[in-house]
DNA sequence: GCCAACGTTGGC
DNA sequence: GCCAACGTTGGC
């Protein structure tokens, strides 16, 4: 079981749109350490939904539904998408700004790769990230 | 294969 | 709205 990070703009597919939809599939990403990522996310894996921008916070969890396969939203097949569904909401989001404050959190890829929608995150950094959303 | 130029992302 | 970081592109 491996964790993640996935971000997105809560203006254009925000957590509660997820849950609103039940499952998504996480198209449109045009970078290869992100898609590398998402070709290695198996069935089960966790990952936090981020929102970049505006909230700049984790507000919920996911989980990995289907693996990697073509994206339909283009034509060129060295994109894919999988297909995530939402576990459950944090009941404190854990902001951007409280990560950066956390010395165990000062290693996660999120604070030096901000460009990388999704970013893989180690078993201690999730676990440390699920206490500060009680 | 190197590197400068350019575009995009995202935090502030 | 600005700027830093970084990925991509294209000329050589």
């Amino acid at each position: 079981m491996k964790y993640w990070l996935m971000k997105s703009e809560p203006d254009v597919f925000s957590f509660d749109d997820l849950i609103a939809k039940g499952q998504e599939h996480w198209d449109g990403v045009r970078n290869y350490t992100a898609r590398n990522n998402m070709q290695s996310m198996k069935v089960g894996d966790k990952a936090f939904f981020y929102h970049s921008n505006i909230g700049k916070e984790i507000v919920g969890i996911v989980k990995i539904v289907k693996e990697a396969y073509q994206d339909p939203t283009t034509d060129e097949t060295r994109w894919v998408c999988v297909d995530v569904a939402p576990i459950k909401k944090l009941k404190n989001p854990v902001s951007l700004a409280a990560i950066k404050a956390n010395p165990k959190l000062a290693e996660m890829k999120i604070i030096k790769q901000s460009r990388l929608s999704v970013i893989d995150v180690t078993k201690a950094e999730f676990d440390e990230i699920l206490e500060m959303s009680k």
